[in-house]
DNA sequence: TTTAAATTTCAGTTATTACTGAAATCACGG
DNA sequence: CCGTGATTTCAGTAATAACTGAAATTTAAA
């Protein structure tokens, strides 16, 4: 599997930008190859574009898989599994943020519902403390039921949301 | 300088959240006081109240303010610096969300185009390919400018839209 | 200026996370 | 159920990021 220089390119990229989205240096580059890759891919041809050992991608699919980024195929009379990636844009987005809301958002909602109950019985922290600290739970309880809500839109219709701009804000008045 | 349990708490999860949310431990536990502390603290304040060291607080702090989520004031005849932190809500997502499209979002649309201008000189890669990473630009494209939309709408009128949900569906036809 | 407090920088250390390679496990055809 | 190839696990190592404390710099009052 030779890459060509521009698909180098993006994978190389996906690699410097893997710390800031959060992941590992392996996990987005394998992203980007099986995104990229006009067919499914083995675990072996992965490690050998990569240059990466071949527990490294099996770690880092089962990642990929865990975003529901990645998933497995066969092919007749082969016993590997072939990786392929989703290559529907919008899909990998609603992956992405899924993931993210699960992982970042959800673990601090419920810490914050028990902080709130837990702070009635407090009599030591101020009062606009506890406020500040319930409006926060409220606040991503909203933005939390929001997206779900959002999320369960039909592509077409977020598409039309989308290409309005901020013409949606005339037509709610 | 001491924390009530509940306040505690909070700060000990944000910390043990700042992994996933792309910070380090002190800067996200920094955040966490400064937003429920009632008043600006000094950073020796910060430094006791989280037994981190000075010079980190004083890198944190500056992390926290290229977010735009920390600023300093001052208090008369007091020649130290006094943090506070954004209370609004709403702003604090305005500020983490800019913050992250122009990390995690800008320089890689700024590579897409250059890959995909780069392709058009380019024999070797597959048109399938070149077209998926075109695709993938206009895409990211799209949403930026979107988000820069919605970013500029009036509080209100982004509230109203929240709190309609799935109801702008119907609205738009 | 000079001085002292406040803040920042940075070299060195510690802690965390990612990665490798060998060994163990699994899965299937014979 | 045995053997072979595929996959996963995991202990050790490498790479990265975070943190500390001392030294340097900045700031402003005297």
């Amino acid at each position: 599997m030779k890459l060509t220089a521009t698909v180098q390119r993006c994978i190389l990229h996906w690699g410097e930008m893997a710390g800031r989205w959060g992941v590992s240096r392996s996990v987005a580059q394998i992203h980007a190859l099986l995104f990229l890759a006009p067919q499914p891919l083995t675990a072996d041809e992965i490690a050998e574009a990569l240059s990466v050992a071949r527990s490294n991608v099996s770690v880092s699919l089962k990642e990929l898989q865990s975003w529901d980024l990645v998933s497995v195929t066969h092919v007749l009379g082969d016993r590997r599994d072939y990786f392929q990636a989703r290559k529907d844009i919008w899909e990998v987005l609603a992956m992405i943020m899924d993931g993210r809301k699960k992982r970042e958002i959800d673990p601090t909602v419920q810490t914050l519902r028990e902080c709130v109950a837990e702070s009635k019985r407090d009599h030591e922290t101020p009062e606009d403390v506890k406020e500040r600290i319930g409006t926060m739970l409220e606040f991503l309880e909203e933005v939390s039921g929001w997206y779900d809500q959002i999320r369960g839109l039909p592509r077409p219709t977020l598409l039309k949301l989308m290409r309005m701009g901020t013409r949606v804000a005339k037509v709610i008045g």
